[in-house]
DNA sequence: TATCAGTTTAGAACGATTCTAATGTATTGA
DNA sequence: TCAATACATTAGAATCGTTCTAAACTGATA
């Protein structure tokens, strides 16, 4: 798409073929998660063969001009988020699976932080059951 | 210590030397947060070598067991915490460093999960910044 | 349109973790 | 007490996600 273009252009990315079919994928307005792997298989799916050093790259392109966050899940990948909002997340661990939380949630009782070190930003994970 | 020998056997481990020697630093009053790596430099500087491949079964077989709980830290490697109460923790990225919040922290305007999941625990990460 | 910096790629390398299969050791029960 | 055996330890190989390398390619620019 043009406005891709545009967008890649915007955050001083080459609209490489490559960056435009990933970013074309990722930023449709529907926010995702995604992992390298995820990532392939979708683009697989889309007839789209993107070698994996590549898709590693853009994703790290992206999250560098803060289009994309990454999460702290730890799950052996690595999370990458659409949604760059703060917000916070249900994990399934059975299904491997993370979904947004968007209302706004308080964290009362929080200690302070150690000396000289100042909170930069607060993350609830809200691990579900089954 | 004859204690820890104890201790293993209730918890139905053998206690062979690596395990109590690894459980005597685990478990000495002192909340701990090891990697595989950061216990077996440890172990190193107390004279004890035991073989990584041993470092990990031990850290999987006491957490089995109930007696480390795993944390949800993504920085490619898998956090064990000695305090398995529920906490959670503030989180410097750059000093890999975490510090227990052993605090009570209340949670407000937490929406409702998917259809039949049920919320199991709520973990807090507070990302200090300097 | 030639140039060149930036990009893609296959495959090698890497680092944390797990596996393998041979050796060693705690437990058991006679 | 000791032999049998079930469980543990180990070195090194394998695995898996990710990063690196260096050669080929491509978008931007003049």
């Amino acid at each position: 798409m043009k406005d891709i273009k545009h967008f890649l252009r915007q955050n001083s990315l080459r609209p490489t073929k490559q960056r435009v079919i990933i970013a074309n994928y990722l930023f449709d307005g529907v926010n995702k998660h995604v992992t390298a792997e995820t990532l392939s298989n979708k683009l697989l799916k889309m007839k789209a063969e993107i070698s994996l050093a590549t898709i590693y790259n853009t994703l790290h392109d992206f999250y560098k001009k803060g289009l994309l966050k990454k999460l702290m899940i730890n799950s052996e990948r690595i999370y990458f988020d659409t949604n760059t909002e703060h917000h916070h997340h249900f994990y399934s661990k059975k299904d491997q699976k993370l979904i947004d939380i968007n209302v706004d949630m308080k964290v009362s009782g929080l200690p302070k932080p150690p000396k000289n070190k100042k909170i930069n930003k607060i993350e609830v994970l809200v691990h579900l059951d089954n």
